[in-house]
DNA sequence: TCCTCAACTTGGAACGATTCAAATTTGTGA
DNA sequence: TCACAAATTTGAATCGTTCCAAGTTGAGGA
């Protein structure tokens, strides 16, 4: 009795030591942990409630090295601080949870750099599959080369840049930004709006190009001119759409509305269109895309695109779990749909 | 040759590989790996340049089994989708991945139910300590009998509720509520303001405790009235806020402001108000806590307390860290200050 | 009594890395 | 050439769990 329960403070319980105290073997313990219907139910229930007297925690590491499997699923977001990824995150880890996957975090703030960094230090916990919502700029050779073959990855939201390196199957879970876009585009027209711009986002994200290709189809659908100077490319935040905002008003003629490549910029812009004596939602009109929660609550509210973020993260948990139990099956690219949602920063062109 | 670098797609290269490729013990390459000065020169660079021939990838997992160490933190937060939580997390991964820990995350949508399961699922993934932003109404024995004495924890934001168990000592990372609340009301109070309600939290949660102390506090120093009436309790969020509105006016005299529990309540509040015929800013004062993202870019913006979310992150992971390097240490209690930042929500009292 | 069978149990070799004591090689001075 | 020290390398045990093949029971049938 003298080694029985004192609370050795400082060694974790281990197999062993529930094996000792009920004087089976290791190979039993295991078996009851597991579930296995080969113990007898005495000995389980001996088992159990000294486990339970323990305090036993599985070790899964050592689970998983044995097994040859993973129980995680890393998580490597651009922007972790955008409320439209803190969604989507949420998302993931509520549907990896329920799997019984647990989810490694990373973000990047979309330096290509510490994508490098993060990418190959998750790897090295031997994660089950990976979720990457990538860095503007970030190209498929650098990420294969970190990530190889063996690790199934899933691409959210932006395509990589480079030639697709046809080794590199990926699945793919993008928003329809072309749809969106041109439905937001669509929507001002509808309202009378003849002088569009097309706002923010740099030209080489596959997102910002996909934007820009519906606003140019719903354009020219409608037969309207599209000025060169009416594109104004800037960082996907709202302080450098803020500054920016004037070059929409060096040549003439100036636009009097403006499909913005997401809300942060289009919330940065119409910061910077108050100063100028410019209300937004009365003089210009001004849509976004994300529907993150600040688009309801700005003044004037925005007018933007919906894609239920934190659905698109249990979707993508979802994608990505049905090509860790099948890495054989085609790569896919599934395309979520958007909704427009109107608020009051989208109005007419003024009268004259 | 013939068993080569045939990229067998179906297995992962370990260390043995490794040695076998260079003709070398498997301790060996364990010592070049980690960077021991035993090795020859010429023995590393042949080891060196086969690593990355083969794209070994270490695991880690194998290693801190090996070495009785871990290189994972815990993170639970009980809402990631707020984004002053998410900005902390960022916080809190940005400081962790630099000291070259990875971030194990868990949501708990304020369940404490899900909070239980989450914690134990992340335990079994021996993490060398836990980050936990309680949800409301979590005690201290729940979360003891889950986490156990082993692994240290810090606490974030809110206390446990139930009597300090005087068994568990853990750190802790809190706001000064007290301060906070107490210098909006000094604010309010600046301004003219006489009738000044506190809306919003649940008298259970201790964060809302000590604002609302602070509020007493405040009032009181000022030799103004305190009306049973003008203290509604709400969930911690929009929608609630918003449809708990209406309290405040029941009965007379009426509040002309409020210090909100925080800025979701806040918010919420000013959206309940409209309808009313309340104009924010100018016919009712309003304050919040957390400085959100939104809280700049609300109608009226909103005047609130700031705290740095994303740099308590980064004190967070140091702190636990600490902890972890020093176990013996006596537990410590640290309170982040937080900062005015007046916007247009508040105002003086109407006219008449 | 002996044998078979079902129902449990268990020893011990993995999984991939680390570590220490011990073995091997190399270099030096006499 | 040899003894001895320094510089490298390595065999084998180990971390906590799994799982296969083989072992131990006890009951029932011949």
């Amino acid at each position: 009795m003298a080694t029985d329960s004192a609370p050795h403070a400082n060694r974790k319980i281990t197999l062993t030591d529930i094996a000792a105290a009920c004087d089976v073997s290791r190979a039993t313990v295991s078996l009851v942990l597991r579930g296995s219907p080969l113990v007898n139910k005495h000995t389980r229930a001996r088992v159990e409630e000294e486990l339970r007297r323990q305090g036993y925690v599985y070790n899964r590491a050592a689970a998983n090295l044995r097994r040859r499997t993973s129980s995680s699923i890393a998580l490597v977001v651009n922007d972790l601080a955008n409320p439209f990824f803190a969604e989507f995150a949420t998302g993931v880890d509520e549907a990896l949870g329920g799997a019984g996957y647990v989810t490694l975090l990373g973000s990047t703030d979309e330096s290509i750099a510490r994508e490098q960094q993060v990418l190959a230090s998750l790897l090295e916990h031997d994660p089950a599959g990976v979720i990457l919502s990538p860095a503007e700029g970030s190209t498929a050779d650098q990420v294969l080369k970190t990530v190889g073959m063996r690790t199934p990855l899933l691409l959210f939201n932006r395509e990589l840049a480079g030639k697709a390196t046809p080794a590199a199957p990926w699945d793919r879970l993008m928003l329809d930004n072309q749809r969106g876009a041109r439905l937001a585009t669509e929507h001002l027209i509808a309202l009378g709006q003849k002088r569009i711009a097309f706002f923010g986002g740099h030209a080489g994200s596959s997102s910002c190009q996909q934007r820009h290709a519906g606003y140019v189809e719903a354009m020219q659908a409608a037969g309207l001119p599209i000025e060169p100077h009416w594109r104004i490319e800037c960082a996907p935040n709202r302080v450098d759409a803020a500054a920016q905002c004037g070059a929409l008003f060096f040549d003439t003629p100036a636009p009097t509305a403006a499909v913005c490549y997401n809300d942060a910029v289009a919330l940065g812009l119409m910061l910077g269109l108050y100063p100028r004596g410019i209300k937004p939602g009365r003089d210009f009109a001004v849509t976004g895309f994300d529907d993150i929660a600040e688009a309801a609550l700005s003044a004037p509210p925005l007018t933007t695109l919906t894609s239920a973020p934190r659905a698109r993260g249990r979707q993508a948990a979802e994608l990505l779990l049905q090509r860790v139990r099948n890495p054989q099956a085609e790569p896919q690219r599934t395309v979520s749909s958007v909704k427009l949602v109107v608020r009051g920063s989208s109005c007419p062109p003024p009268a004259i």
